[in-house]
DNA sequence: ATAATCTTTCCAGTAACTGGAAGGTCAAGG
DNA sequence: CCTTGACCTTCCAGTTACTGGAAAGATTAT
């Protein structure tokens, strides 16, 4: 199957087959004559779970790993399990972080009169 | 006063403030016979105000019109409300996701052993 | 005078794609 | 056989908001 095939059946698109294959994250299974790339149902595997490695926020060097874990019949649960919880910890700072910005941006808006008027808490907070 | 002052007064590191006179968004008030940006009072709220408003998650771009506001002593409370209203449905549209995310991922590596052996609910979710 | 600490401009790199140009390939229709 | 349209290729540039670093000039302190 060639490129657009694997788009469709991974939901990535074509562009990011073709990046992810130039930074040689998941490569085509081979070339065709023409120099087309030919991918598989195993490249078609992989690049399905760096969709869903990518979907959780992996970074690509992470997904690299996760990838490299993946195929490795030897992996421990524990290594899988550090990276893991190592990208939650960073979503739990984040949702503490957006809670905080929430909070106070939506203080701010609710007392915005939002009319035709200049007085306004927004700009106030902000200067 | 110049570049560095500017920079311990309003918390922006100095590449910064040079950034942000090289993308005509807060431009030095003058600049000395040497060639240095000289800034004041004026440059420096100015500065701040966009320190804050980067800190809610606001677009240069979005900054560029907020600052255009804070300047404009015809502006209306409404354009202001306009503009954080649309940041603040981000952020709940980006906290519904983390949210999301993070229940997901939560649920994974708490099922993760994480111990010796291959087996891996993540790795088994992500394949 | 000299050394340390400014300052300038300019170039490159970051993350992870995305858009577009120029050009080769392939299958179908006339 | 030829053409048309939909593929595919590589390469280059742009995105966001900075950040690092080099080379060179200015200022300040000793």
């Amino acid at each position: 199957m060639n490129i657009s095939a694997a788009s469709k059946l991974t939901g990535l698109p074509v562009k990011t087959v073709r990046y992810y294959a130039d930074i040689n994250l998941v490569e085509a299974a081979s070339r065709s004559k023409a120099g087309y790339r030919i991918y598989n149902d195993v490249t078609v595997r992989k690049l399905t779970f760096i969709r869903r490695s990518r979907a959780f926020g992996f970074t690509i060097e992470e997904c690299r790993a996760l990838l490299g874990l993946y195929q490795d019949k030897n992996r421990t649960s524990a290594e899988v399990k550090r990276i893991a919880s190592k990208r939650l910890e960073e979503i739990e700072v984040k949702q503490r972080e957006l809670q905080a910005l929430h909070d106070e941006l939506k203080h701010l808006v609710t007392t915005c009169l939002g009319n035709q008027r200049p007085d306004c808490p927004i700009i106030d907070y902000l200067g």
